[in-house]
DNA sequence: CCCAGTCCCTGCGCGC
DNA sequence: TGCGCGCAGGGACTGG
C-alpha cells in the first residue's frame, strides 16, 4: 500500500539507481502491467529500447523518468509508473531469480543491475507518456501538488476543502485536491487532528482545516525519516528493504488497542467500503445532520 | 462540474 | 485437508 512517503523512497532509489543509464532490453512479463499503455505492448517497448532515463520524479503516488535519446537530446517522453496496491520496482543483479509476480524488466546497456517491476496485484502499471522536458506529464497534470512540495498552496487547499460538501476522509483521499495520501496516512492525520473522518468539509473551521494539514505533514515527514510503512514484504525500496513507520501507527491497523493519546481503545468502522481506524474518544463521530445547503 | 459508487486483481487467513 | 469467502485498496471510469 505504497503512499506518499513509500513512493518517495523508491523515487529516490531511481535517481540513485537508475537515472543516467541507457535501456537496452524491454520485456513485458504481462499485458496488464502496461494496459494504460494505450498503443500497446509492442510500442512501449520500441518507445524505451535505446533511450536514456534521465532522472525520476514524482507527484503524489505517481513516478516518471523522462526520457533521452543516446546523444542527450530529451525525447518529449518519460516513462509513467504507478506502484498501485502492490507494485515494486526494484534494482536487482541479472543473476537474481525471477520472482512469481515479474511483470516488466529492463536491462541496460552498462550491464549492471536490471530493473524489475513486480505486481502480484497488478493495480499498479507502466507507460511512456508525451512529457515536455522536466514537466509533469499531461496525464498526471490532474494530480494535485502533496503538502511536501514546497509549491503546495495551503490557502489554497484550506478553501477547496472547505468548499467541497463530503466527507473530511473522502477528500483527504481525492488526488485531485491533495497528493499522496492514502488510506493509511490519512486515518493517522486524523487522528493528530482530532477529527473523525465523516465530518463534512464544509463544517471545518480554518483553525480545524491548518491542524489537519499539520498532521498530514507531520505523518508524511516522520514517515518518510523512518523509509516508510511496510506490513509485510509488499511494501519495499528498490533494494528490496522494508520502512520501520509502522511500529510508529497510532491508529490504522490498531483496533482494540489503546489510543497512545487517552487510552481508549482504537475502533475500525468500515467507511467508504474501506476500513478506517479511529479512536471514539478523541475523534467523536459527528452528530447526523443535513447538510448545510449551498449559497446560491 | 461535482460527487458517489463500481470494478479491477491476487494472496492470505479464517470458519466450517 | 479443503473450500469459499472476506479483506487488503488506488484510481479510472460511469452515472446521477
Amino acid at each position: 500500500m505504497p503512499e506518499l512517503p513509500e513512493v518517495e523512497v523508491v523515487r529516490r532509489g531511481l535517481e540513485r539507481w537508475v537515472a543516467g543509464r541507457t535501456v537496452a532490453t524491454v520485456e513485458v512479463h504481462h499485458p496488464r502491467a502496461v494496459r494504460r499503455h494505450l498503443e500497446g505492448t509492442g510500442h512501449f517497448v520500441a518507445a524505451l529500447t535505446g533511450r536514456t532515463l534521465t532522472a525520476a520524479h514524482r507527484r503524489g503516488k505517481y513516478l516518471w523518468l523522462p526520457l533521452a535519446e543516446t546523444d542527450g537530446t530529451p525525447a518529449g517522453q518519460a516513462l509513467v509508473a504507478h506502484l498501485g496496491m502492490s507494485g515494486q520496482l526494484l534494482v536487482e543483479k541479472p543473476s537474481q531469480p525471477d520472482g512469481t509476480h515479474l511483470r516488466a524488466r529492463f536491462t541496460f546497456t552498462d550491464g549492471g543491475r536490471e530493473l524489475r517491476f513486480v505486481d502480484q496485484r497488478t493495480f499498479g502499471g507502466l507507460a511512456v507518456e508525451p512529457c515536455a522536458g522536466e514537466e509533469i506529464p499531461a496525464r498526471l497534470a490532474h494530480i494535485a501538488i502533496d503538502p511536501l512540495d514546497g509549491s503546495f498552496d495551503t490557502d489554497a487547499f484550506s478553501a477547496a476543502l472547505r468548499r467541497r460538501r463530503t466527507e473530511v476522509k473522502r477528500a483527504l483521499l481525492d488526488q485531485t485536491l491533495i497528493g499522496g495520501v492514502g488510506n493509511i496516512y490519512a486515518d493517522e492525520s486524523l487522528w493528530r487532528a482530532r477529527l473523525h473522518g465523516a465530518r463534512p468539509t464544509d463544517r471545518l473551521t480554518r483553525a480545524q482545516v491548518a491542524e489537519l494539514l499539520e498532521g498530514v505533514r507531520d505523518v508524511l515527514t516522520e514517515s518518510l525519516a523512518q523509509g516508510g510503512t511496510s506490513f509485510d514484504s509488499l511494501y519495499v525500496d528498490v533494494n528490496g528493504r522494508s520502512g520501520y513507520f509502522s511500529r510508529h501507527l497510532a491508529v490504522y491497523g490498531q483496533a482494540d488497542r489503546p489510543c497512545p493519546r487517552c487510552g481508549t481503545p482504537i475502533v475500525r468502522e468500515s467507511f467508504m467500503n474501506r476500513s478506517s481506524y479511529s479512536c471514539p474518544r478523541c475523534q467523536p463521530r459527528p452528530r447526523s445532520s443535513p447538510a448545510r445547503p449551498r449559497r446560491p
